[in-house]
DNA sequence: GATATAAATGAAAAACACTTTCAATACGGA
DNA sequence: TCCGTATTGAAAGTGTTTTTCATTTATATC
């Protein structure tokens, strides 16, 4: 159940990539976290494992892990890069991965989970995000073939 | 139930700001458009309804648009801060207004939310971001009194 | 263990996103 | 119409992310 070292870096070689200093380093720096990390973050952290470990590097290593599903990208707070009007009642979006399109839902539906989420944690919520990703119809139709 | 201009600059003007050019145009850029619009789209398009649109106006009257409650911040995929790794199961996040702390939910429960998305829209759905904010029980206990 | 080769790296610079400061302007009440 | 203040845009500052490219490193093969 633990994800340790080791079988994270197996996955990496599974995929046919190499285990580098780097990568090793970026590897220890989030599991010694219990949470998200700046690249900038992760850097500092990662030049305890491995001195010369550069930002540049964090980055594109980032990105690979994501890819791969090893890491997550987690959205924090701050540094929103898109605005819409607030139509009454609340709603999220769904975004098209290939043609970018965003279709709004509304009505949103998680009254009760956000409830479990209070009762478990001891938060107070104040607010959430949903996003959702996917091939809108349009896409679906224009690309059957292909995956990436 | 359309918001339609003049009942948003009227929530402006209630809330003791002052309707501009600038205000205006920026409004009028959100109604035409049906998806979240980065800042720079925001003052491209308010140009058209009024030239000298600057962009630092614009980053300072959505801030004020979503103080109000009429604008809402929509992340976009791009230009994520954080990342972790991808603990196996496929966890949510709740992180604290205050002190920025980070809290893993463990578990999923949206599954049956995305099935009627997909059915709705039509897209299939192929990843989701859900991020809770609040106040964390530490936090709650420190700072019983205000509110901003 | 040495060698070859492509993948991966870090430095530097560029591009981009966002914030702060401040003098000039425009709104809205009187 | 006039006045006081909220609001504005230019400019400069700060921090983040991407691109480019010469060098280095991991690994497969010998
Ligand atoms: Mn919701
Ligand atoms: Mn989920
Ligand atoms: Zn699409
Ligand atoms: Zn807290």
């Amino acid at each position: 159940m633990t994800t340790d070292f080791d079988t994270l870096a197996q996955q990496l070689r599974d995929e046919g990539h190499k285990l580098t200093q780097p990568r090793r380093a970026i590897l220890h720096a989030l599991l010694d976290s219990s949470k998200p990390l700046s690249p900038a973050e992760i850097q500092e952290r990662g030049q305890t494992y491995y001195a010369d470990l550069g930002l540049v590097t964090v980055y594109r290593t980032l990105e690979l892990m994501a890819d791969i599903g090893i890491a997550r990208a987690v959205h924090l707070a701050d540094h929103c890069h898109g605005y819409a009007l607030a139509t009454p009642g609340h709603t999220h979006h769904v975004v098209c991965k290939h043609c970018h399109g965003v279709t709004e839902i509304v009505g949103c539906e998680l009254g009760a989970f956000l409830a479990s989420v209070a009762d478990r944690t001891g938060y107070t919520i104040t607010g959430h995000w949903l996003e959702i990703s996917g091939i809108c119809p349009t896409c679906q139709q224009n690309l059957p073939e292909s995956k990436h």
